[in-house]
DNA sequence: TTGAAAGCGCTAACAT
DNA sequence: ATGTTAGCGCTTTCAA
């Protein structure tokens, strides 16, 4: 039986050379067809066209840049998670920044989803993926990474941006959390408070160093409020930990009398923890998170807003810059502010206001 | 000059015939020591993985599959969007659903994110991903799929799953928004309520037909209380949607004295809407909705749970059957539950109680 | 404008 | 256990 093209039998998928052969060309002249060279004559492309639309042929993507045809880049997209809201509106706006100013909705890059929840799934992939299956560059959102995971990836001539963790050796967006963590205490300080707590992260691997707790801590100094231990407790992330901190910051012989949250939603929990035991916020504890999570309105929660969207299209634009073969762009650090809103209020304030 | 091998000059990435004449082995033992054949001698594997090493060599992906090894799987993931809630926590499932049962953490399969959040995205993906880049499965969430589309992908051996959406014709793992919804207007009508609004979505494209709508619309026949257009309010997605719709709702001549929400984030924003009028959750509007999102709890929200994370990891199980061959998994349908809380109570509590 | 031929980098029969 | 030889499906010189 002689072997005159396509594929297997009768029911593999029809390749390039069945598609030639039908509108009677050469491989070449159809490949060139499909692939909009210039000169090709019309009405050949037409019968190529028509010959590969009625055979439902598509390219072998592995195959066309095997041969050449740089076909689109691939990048890693790396989070440790996905339901909350920070990460999910990161992508977002990562995905926007990735397809920026292209015209053509289809073209862009394709996104390599990677979640990373544990450090084992972390070293896994870098460790593996990189290997086999080659992207051209990777976002790590939210977490740090270290100098052997870094070179690991250099290695492959993969570009790194980070989005949304601490600031890398490597282009990053970010938002200073130093800062941040200050613009929440320092509101609390002006504010008149002394005896301030802190729900800081129990999970150290989520945004490397702990700069919130780092910037509580020098606040206080700076204000002059000597140091005590017990108003720093270590919760996991979301409401279940904010409450479950806050309850052991209430059950202190002193307990505070304001407190910040490394996250509106461990804010949140704190406020409904207050208000189960019997207090008020404001009036009785002033509770303050950071991020500016769309529910934090409805709990009239006072945070410092960072600009998330944001994040993720800066980065996706530093992917496309390094893509295009450009130099590192140069890493950005957006600014945060203080949202103002009901959960805080000068300490005392329960005796004064009847509000 | 003799081309021995390498690629291009001295800069290209070492190819397999590096690492071969390196090792002074032959491609093929190379290759076979790389891929883990049990037929080399213990000490050539030895020299060509140190040969590899040294060469920071890393096959092609794309050549690998193309001489026949079939790499790992590729799944498109689409959504159409990712910092709601449901979606982020949905992929969470997928996830582990995808990578479940496999002992080696980074082998699995490649999930390829697409996130949709137009008909003009997806309208795109539909056509232009398949096409070139090759998946060979695509599990879409949250939204309905046409005819026409899925044609195009089932022509191109793709198949199909879908998650926490309409139930398709082929393998899909849901929620029945027909019994979620009437679980709570149900639990609305045995509280006593007869005048009850409903804040429908505004967005049909988000999960295809409006079946949340169509529940409220038949518990209200079943109950013999008569049709009221005026009770239905089509809003955007979130707080703000929903404390307009509220609004809306509050304004009426005779406003409801209930109010179904088709969304937990929603009926957040048409608590706080009530709150602002100056009156009470549930004393003078009871208010329940859907989801069982992370701080309904703290709203103290009444809604009907269902479970997120699992509709997840049963679409990645779907999806491993439908990668191995076998035959298309039965869809499921996985249950709902009331979740009573605070936020609904018989009509005219606010007369009785004083809690 | 089109065809023929030579690979892209790798794997998988076949041989040995 | 290792080497030889065909390709995988496509793009691209090089010729015509």
């Amino acid at each position: 039986m002689v072997h005159h093209g396509g594929r297997a039998g009768g029911d593999g998928r029809a390749g390039l050379d069945d598609v030639a052969r039908l509108a009677g060309v050469s491989l070449s002249t159809a490949s060139r067809a499909l692939n909009n060279h210039p000169q090709v004559a019309a009405a050949t492309r037409e019968r190529v066209l028509a010959a590969a639309a009625g055979l439902d042929y598509v390219v072998s993507p592995d195959a066309s840049r095997l041969a050449g045809r740089s076909s689109r880049a691939r990048v890693a997209v790396v989070v440790p998670h996905l339901s909350r809201w920070f990460f999910g509106r990161l992508l977002e706006g990562l995905e926007v920044g990735l397809r920026d100013g292209d015209p053509d909705g289809g073209a862009g890059v394709d996104q390599l989803l990677f979640l990373v929840g544990d450090v084992a799934g972390r070293r896994a992939f870098f460790e593996d993926l990189p290997a086999r299956r080659r992207v051209d560059a990777a976002v790590v959102v939210g977490f740090e990474v270290d100098e052997v995971e870094q070179r690991r990836l250099e290695l492959l001539g993969v570009s790194i941006v980070s989005a949304g963790g601490p600031r890398e050796p490597f282009p990053s967006v970010t938002v200073d959390d130093l800062r941040a963590g200050r613009q929440a205490v320092d509101h609390l300080v002006h504010l008149g408070h002394r005896r301030i707590g802190m729900l800081a992260t129990a999970d150290p691997a989520d945004r490397g160093p702990d700069l919130r707790s780092r910037a509580y801590r020098t606040a206080l100094t700076d204000a002059g409020v000597p140091d005590d231990p017990d108003l720093v407790v270590r919760v996991p992330f979301g409401p279940a930990g904010g409450a479950e901190g806050m309850g052991r910051l209430l059950g202190l012989r002193r307990p505070p009398t304001a407190v910040f949250a490394y996250s509106d939603e461990v804010a949140a929990g704190a406020v409904r923890a207050v208000q189960r035991a019997g207090l008020r916020v404001p009036d009785d504890i002033s509770v303050v998170g950071i991020d500016d999570h769309p529910l934090a309105g409805l709990l009239d929660l006072t945070t410092v807003a960072q600009p998330v969207h944001e994040q993720g299209v800066v980065a996706g634009g530093m992917v496309r810059v390094l893509l295009a073969g450009g130099d590192p762009p140069p890493s950005q650090v957006l600014p945060t502010h203080l949202v103002l809103r009901g959960s805080t209020a000068p300490p005392g304030a329960a005796g004064r206001a009847e509000t």
